[in-house]
RNA sequence: GGGCGAAUAGCUCAGCGGUUCAGAGCGCCUGCCUUACACGCAGGAAGUCGGGGGUUCGAAUCCCUCUUCGCCCA
């Protein structure tokens, strides 16, 4: 007997009264907290940390929400789940933000100076630092908070010095001279990576120089930065390059400088760029530094460091004739920014006529990733890491299958990058960031790296300066996986958590971040870092467009959690898309963005409340039943059940948590709700309801776990009200539901699928001869088969309750004024229409079946006529096509009879 | 210039050799407030699976090519 409903729940599931409370029971229950002296086998995720500042927009929300959903699921399965969150000091971004404060105080980082700045910004980390951390709590990320790191912590600080100093003992660190990416606004060298490439729209400068006694009175280069024109010293031709022969060893007069510069050969010139002339300036463009490396040039900077023109003290080489300042940049230009310049440059040519003309020209122009400034190829000194020996174990590790990238192909980039890779400059010219740790002795000029911060020379005892540069960022990030741990100490959480086992990210950072990592990985733990890089999409707007800051057209994951709940959020993120794709969420209509997700959380709500309300205080576990003398709804749906769990967890092994997702979805909406509860609604009220109360309720808590990791909340607020829960017991850590392959029962489910058939065709027939919803009907099913009508007959409740049939008989048909339908196994179908049968739509409603078959039947002659398919397809693929034309036809033919009867012509 | 990927219903995307395989969600049309849900129920319309060529008994699915778009690298 049903008892009366235990709870009384509101019709729509509002969120906002369940997330904090569960989320703080889930916190003051200790269940994200993993152990390292657990004996279960542990599964660890490492965040992809923040950076310091950041505020939560929808790229980590996504990325967090795929991460939670592996790690619950993991934990549920009974792993020792690790997710290890924390932050990143992001040393340019981070000082930018401060910089900006100070601006508007009026004031630059020069005017404080270096100590009182990097108390400044950790003043302001400390005060916003958490903000993001806080903002996963808030869309239910499961993270062990007990672990948070920071990569400035002392601790971890540590371990970066670590690394530093063995890297400078292998040899692995040199000072390397160059044409490094250098951004005048952060003011600061970048790496290969920091420096993205973005195609612009510029300008090809042809520019005249006049030469002293060549074969010509000039020559012309073509360049799309004639500002550097004043950093030449060299005009250079492929050697090969015929056209030019003569002008090599003659001497060209660099316009506005005024200087003379000569004219050499080089292999390095592409002859058919521009006039196959080449200005070369050596500190300001890495190719033609090499030129000068060959041709022993002098290298004069004249772009300073902020990016107005001018030469500064410490050009490498010193100025050639020792002129100093102005001697290259003449007055009226000095100080200008450097695109002033080129305008200015331009005219300046015009007038004397020395520009010969300007096409428009489309290349790819370095930016800074951090504020978007183009960057300035610029000579200078840096620190190096040789990156070819870290890359080794790192690639052989990809390619023997012990690192894993999903999706895979993102291999072959990988492969490429390894492949290629190239040496990483880790100096930056800031001061929020690990200060690098090489010393110099003042007195003796030794230099060296050192784990302390010493006092003196320990060669000569003289006074010691340390270098002012700081670290790249990410040469502390790529440490993240084991300096987490406590790394370089041997801790017990070290031992247990590492090597981890998941890397979920954005493949924006596969270089920056995730390569490094394992490069880091096998040379300083001797093993990979994790099993399974997961690559995921971009978050875009209805556009396509990337989300940012600067476009404005983001949406702010919060403000969703406010309007439908955190699952919506999560249930659209990880729904909206596959694997590895993109995820388009329109900013401008969100309530049609997350619909799916609210959708669906509110149908589950409601489910819920039905079957809650339907159980009494103690439902009989469902194994105490006698399955075989269930009814044949209550056996259909533990199969479906049952089959959800298998493909949930398979899914979820291979990291498609969309399709997981799906699956559920189906079995609770299209299955639980739209067939079983609706079939079972009357037994729940009589002696037999018990059976359905514990199919209800066995159905339902699977579910319920299944769903756990993409929709945390609602679940876990559902599962609690269940009769039987224990006061202590979380759906956060109950156990994964169990495959049970002795279950399957595809004859069950055919059975079943005949039953939802009759509902169908009765429906279609009701819709299309427009019957009222409230009117019952009389029905007949003449089945076909003689044990299909025991099947009818279990379930004759079932359809004529679903298809609003008030008298369901089963003795061969119904003469008379019948509306008629066959059903794929060909049994029949009568329903009684009275005066509303229309003959004429009767007819044309059966011969468009009859037409349709004839179709599908005369494509299946075909192929079942052709020898070659009978004879080369597999026997099972022909057995079946047999099966289905003996179907069709049985179909046909009761049509046909149907329509003889009726008189249609 | 090199590499990778995408092109399937109005929109966002599944499907990636053979089970009615042409699907789902959103949107749209028709009818319903059927005591869990109108964030719902029932029914429906809608795509020559980017173009062309090929392999195969069989192609949305494999190969080639073209077009368009995106990303990465130089």
């Amino acid at each position: 007997m049903a008892s009366k409903p235990r709870f009384e729940l509101p019709p729509q599931y509002s969120p906002h009264d369940v997330e904090r409370r569960l989320y703080q029971r889930w916190l003051d229950s200790g269940v994200f907290t993993g152990h390292a002296d657990s004996p279960k086998e542990p599964y660890v995720i490492v965040i992809p940390p923040p950076n310091v500042t950041a505020v939560l927009h929808m790229g980590h929300g996504l990325n967090n929400v795929i991460q939670d959903g592996l790690i619950r699921f993991e934990r549920m399965r009974g792993r020792e789940a690790e997710w290890l969150p924390g932050t990143d000091h992001a040393g340019i971004a981070t000082q930018n933000v401060v910089e900006r404060l100070l601006a508007e105080e009026g004031k630059s980082r020069a005017d404080v100076g270096r100590e009182a700045f990097v108390a400044r910004v950790w003043a302001f980390v400390r005060e916003t630092g958490n903000a993001i951390l806080e903002q996963l709590k808030v869309i239910g990320c499961s993270c062990d908070w007990s672990r948070t790191r920071f990569t400035f912590d002392p601790a971890y600080s540590r371990a970066v010095r670590e690394v530093f100093v063995r890297l400078w003992e292998e040899g692995l660190i040199y000072r390397g001279h160059r044409v490094i990416h250098w951004c005048p606004h952060c003011r600061t060298a970048l790496s290969d990576e920091e420096a993205e490439f973005a195609e612009e729209m510029g300008t090809l400068y042809y520019i005249r120089y006049p030469v002293e006694g060549g074969p010509k009175p000039f020559l012309t280069v073509a360049t799309t930065r004639p500002e550097t024109m004043l950093g030449d010293t060299a005009v250079a031709v492929h050697p090969r390059d015929q056209r030019h022969a003569g002008f090599v060893g003659k001497t060209a007069r660099l316009p506005i400088a005024n200087i003379s510069i000569p004219i050499i050969a080089d292999e390095a010139v592409d002859p058919k760029f521009g006039t196959g002339f080449v200005k070369v300036t050596p500190a300001h463009d890495a190719n033609d530094f090499e030129i000068g490396l060959r041709h022993k040039l002098d290298m004069p900077l004249v772009i300073r460091e902020d990016g107005s023109m001018g030469e500064e003290p410490g050009n490498p080489k010193g100025l050639p004739d020792g002129r100093g300042e102005g001697g290259r940049v003449p007055p009226p230009l000095r100080g200008l920014d450097r695109f002033e310049a080129r305008e200015k440059i331009v005219q300046l040519l015009k007038a004397e006529g020395l520009l010969e003309k300007t096409e428009p020209h489309q290349h790819a122009v370095r930016h800074c990733y951090r504020c978007d400034t183009v960057v300035e190829p610029r000579l200078s000194d840096q620190w190096f890491v040789k990156m070819r020996p870290l890359a080794e174990p790192a690639l052989a590790a990809y390619r023997s299958g012990e690192i894993r990238l999903v999706p895979e192909r993102w291999g072959a980039t990988y492969e490429h990058w390894m492949e290629n890779i190239r040496d990483w400059n880790i100096s930056r010219q800031l001061w929020w960031g690990h200060r690098i740790p090489v010393f110099n002795c003042t007195t003796c000029q030794h230099q060296w790296a050192d784990r302390e911060d010493p006092t003196r020379c320990p060669k000569c005892g003289g006074p010691v300066t340390q270098d002012p540069d700081v670290l790249d960022t990410w040469f502390s990030a790529w440490l993240w996986p084991f300096a987490t741990f406590g790394w370089p100490e041997r801790t017990r959480d070290l031992a247990r958590f590492y090597p981890g086992h998941t890397l979920v990210t954005a493949p924006e950072i596969l270089f920056f971040w995730v390569a490094r990592m394992i490069m880091a990985g096998y040379h300083f733990m001797k093993a990979k870092p994790f099993a399974t890089v997961y690559l995921h999409g971009t978050v875009r707007d209805a556009q396509h467009r990337k989300m940012s800051k600067s476009l404005g057209n983001g949406i702010d994951p919060i403000d969703v959690v406010k309007l439908y709940g955190a699952d919506a959020l999560r249930w659209t993120v990880i729904g909206g898309g596959s694997l590895g794709a993109d995820v388009i969420l329109d900013p401008n209509d969100l309530d049609t963005t997350f619909a799916p997700g609210r959708n669906f959380a509110n149908k589950l709500w409601n489910i819920g409340r039905f079957i809650l309300a339907q159980l009494p205080q103690r439902v009989q576990p469902i194994d105490q039943f006698d399955r075989p003398a269930l009814h044949l709804a209550d056996r259909w749906i533990l199969m479906r059940a049952n089959e959800a769990v298998h493909a949930a967890t398979s899914y979820l092994e291979q990291f498609k948590l969309d399709e997981a997702a799906k699956r559920c979805y189906e079995f609770v909406w299209g299955e639980l709700a739209d067939w079983y509860v609706e079939a079972v609604k009357p037994r729940l009220a009589t002696a037999s309801g018990d059976a359905a109360q514990a199919v209800l309720a066995h159905c339902f808590d699977t579910v319920l776990r299944l769903l756990h990791p993409v929709v945390p909340f609602i679940t876990e607020e559902l599962w609690q009200k269940l009769p039987g829960r224990k006061a202590d017991e979380l759906l956060a850590t109950a156990s994964w539901p169990t495959f049970r392959p002795e279950l399957v029962d595809p004859d069950l489910d055919a059975a079943f699928l005949r039953v939802k058939q009759a509902v169908e065709k009765i429906r279609i027939i009701r819709a299309e001869y427009k019957v009222p919803p409230r009117t019952r009907l009389r029905a007949s099913i003449k089945p076909r088969g003689r044990d299909r009508r025991s099947v009818f007959e279990a379930e004759s409740e079932t359809i004529k309750r679903l298809a609003q049939v008030e008298e369901l008989t089963f003795d061969g048909g119904m003469k008379g004024p019948v509306a008629y339908a066959v059903f794929g196994d060909g049994s029949e179908v009568f329903v009684a229409l009275e005066g509303a049968i229309d003959v004429r739509q009767e007819c044309r409603r059966l011969s468009g079946d009859v037409t349709r078959l004839d179709r599908q039947l005369a494509a299946l002659a075909a192929k079942l006529t052709n020898q070659d398919f009978v004879a080369r397809a597999p026997a099972d693929v022909v057995a079946r096509e047999r099966e289905k034309e003996r179907a069709w036809q049985d179909q046909r033919r009761a049509l046909a009879d149907k329509l003889k009867v009726l008189g249609c012509s």
